[in-house]
DNA sequence: TACTGGTGCGCG
DNA sequence: AAAGCGCGCACCAGTA
């Protein structure tokens, strides 16, 4: 064809890959028979083009990790599973009758023996050709997504919330090929300087056993189980200490010689089980930690982690994140980032205005709503969550009094929530509606019969979702905005050249070991693993792709996103 | 033996 | 024992 394609739509044929090239007006122009070999160069010379394509495809995680591995990386795609569950849901979407009958797309990817990604290829879904990965069912669903795109009561936000998703589905592919630089033998003198040396056969390292032994001696019980939350209870109700749960808080609110020893121990053992030696052994190779990335894996847009548990870096084990010789790492966050987006979304200058290039909190102090930096904290993650009690709660109206407009907006997110109405973020992303369970029991608490438990229950029910849609929209927007930020720095990132072979990290494999790249992503903090002569120009991408989010998002509103931003050799915080 | 639910704790 | 949102994971106990 004439004009370069628009869109590739990629997709399996007759157990082959194929192409399917699109026009900028969504019409097929062109269709290729590719083979499995052949496919990252072709890939590759599409996106050499000075006008490259964006890739169309079932899913990221089935097709990108394999072009990744032989060295393609691609700018831009439209991820259709992660749009459709977008585009299925969101009230913004007046007719998506044909998007939910395509339940096909629904499924959600498994892992196959390979590692790489595959759908559930269901054959008597109604309304698709074939499985997801197939060429015509891919260009049927596309075509579906446009249509919806098009009804769309405001296209423009949606269109922007798909690109950003779907540029963190290539990213999350990205980041676990790239890995997180993570030093074994740094992690190993942390387990040491904490646990004690590793156990050459089964027991426990010493300090963990001389925690173990002094807990024991102090229940005056010396087989007592301490892994066993109803015996270690038990336990220590015999010792005298009546508590309700074995939880770190109620204990430590207990004068008894076990207490101390019980929270080492239990600090321990976490350590232990949870990143331990174990762990080490399993999730770092060559180096990099590579957890894999859920893109949209909650509900609200966050994304999920599956396996390593990426979303709980412990603080202690940070000194383990090293850059390779020659590379440093600019480790970044955004300081308050929900409430800043709530400010924006509810257009409350004054609460944008305490906010404004400082810290938020004491801004809100400076404005007289609240005396303590510390209170100013607790009120507004009340407000946000919904508490209702405590200190929290009890400061809670003070800020409504302070900053009207952007309480409303969380009170009300919070109203519909408890009415069994649906909410949505900034750009269009849409909760869940209620269960089928949550609106029987409503309904079943307003009947005449209703008895008094009835009505508790459903009241109490309510209260709960009422919290959660309150909390949908901000998390859910602040989601958004890291993503728009994710996906400007990937642009700036992949424009920066690379150095040559002598200083390239090989173990980020073959896309990034020359280049600066993303290396760790964490809601609100990423981590870019970069050569030292690149570091100015990173730093820079990192700052100007934060404030390019927060312009492509809520326009010119006057609202900032400060960065605590830092290189050095490790991701540790101080 | 394989599952599910509860508990507790790490992260934002 | 958190109060007040969203997760993942390890471990144990009870059940199929």
């Amino acid at each position: 064809m004439a004009e370069p394609p628009a869109w590739i739509v990629l997709g399996r044929l007759d157990g082959v890959p194929a192409a399917a090239l699109l026009d900028a007006s969504g019409q097929e122009r062109e269709r290729i028979t590719l083979t499995d070999e052949g496919l990252p160069a072709w890939v590759a010379a599409a996106e050499a083009a000075p006008a490259p394509p964006r890739w169309v495809w079932s899913d990221a995680t089935v097709w990108y990790p394999r072009l990744l591995a032989a060295g393609v990386r691609v700018g831009r795609c439209h991820d259709l599973r992660l749009c459709h569950a977008i585009l299925r849901d969101s009230t913004l979407v007046p007719a998506a009758e044909d998007l939910r009958r395509a339940t096909l797309w629904d499924a959600s990817p498994v892992a196959d023996s390979a590692g790489a990604s595959t759908l559930f290829a269901l054959d008597d879904v109604e309304g698709s050709s074939g499985a997801p990965d197939g060429l015509p069912a891919a260009v049927e669903e596309f075509g579906r997504q446009r249509d919806a795109l098009t009804a769309a009561a405001d296209p423009g936000r949606l269109r922007l919330l798909l690109a950003a998703e779907s540029a963190g589905a290539l990213l999350a592919a990205e980041l676990q090929a790239a890995g997180l630089p993570w030093d074994p033998a740094s992690h190993d003198r942390i387990l040491t300087e904490v646990l004690g040396e590793r156990p050459a056969g089964g027991g426990l390292p010493a300090r963990l056993q001389d925690a173990a032994t002094r807990v024991r001696r102090e229940l005056g019980d010396p087989g007592a189980s301490l892994d066993s939350q109803p015996k270690l209870l038990r336990a220590l109700h015999r010792a005298g200490v009546l508590v309700e749960s074995t939880s770190r808080w109620e204990l430590s609110e207990h004068d008894h010689p076990v207490v101390a020893p019980l929270i080492e121990y239990k600090k321990l053992s976490r350590l232990l089980s949870a990143n331990g030696w174990a762990w080490l052994d399993e999730w770092v190779h060559d180096g990099r930690f590579r957890p894999v990335y859920v893109p949209g894996g909650v509900v609200t847009g966050r994304w999920a982690s599956s396996g390593g548990g990426a979303l709980q870096l412990p603080r202690q084990l940070r000194r383990a994140v090293r850059s390779d010789p020659g590379w440093l790492l600019v480790v970044a966050d955004v300081a308050q980032l929900e409430p800043r987006v709530l400010a924006a979304m509810a257009r409350d200058e004054k609460l944008a205005d305490a906010a404004h290039g400082r810290d938020l909190y004491s801004g809100i102090v400076d404005s007289g709503a609240v005396d303590t930096r510390q209170h100013a904290k607790v009120a507004l993650l009340g407000a946000m969550y919904g508490a209702t009690t405590g200190e929290s709660g009890r400061l809670v109206p003070r800020l409504r009094r302070a900053y009207p407009r952007a309480m409303a907006l969380v009170d009300d997110a919070a109203r519909v929530g408890e009415e069994g109405g649906v909410v949505s973020t900034w750009l269009g992303r849409s909760s869940p509606p209620p269960s089928p369970d949550w609106r029987a029991s409503q309904v079943r608490a307003s009947e005449m019969e209703a008895s008094r438990a009835d009505e508790t229950r459903a009241r109490r029910s309510a209260r709960d979702r009422g919290r959660f849609t309150r909390n949908f929209v901000v998390q859910g927007t602040a989601a958004e905005w890291a993503l728009a930020w994710l996906a400007d720095l990937r642009g700036r990132l992949a424009a920066i050249a690379p150095v040559d072979a002598s200083a390239a990290a090989p173990r980020s494999g073959p896309v990034f070991q020359a280049v600066p790249h993303l290396a760790f992503f964490l809601h609100d903090e990423i981590i870019v693993h970069t050569p030292q002569d690149r570091v100015d120009a990173v730093v820079y991408a990192v700052r100007e792709s934060a404030a390019s989010a927060g312009r492509l998002l809520f326009g010119s509103f006057p609202i900032d996103f400060p960065l605590d931003l830092k290189v050095s050799r490790t991701a540790e915080k101080e």
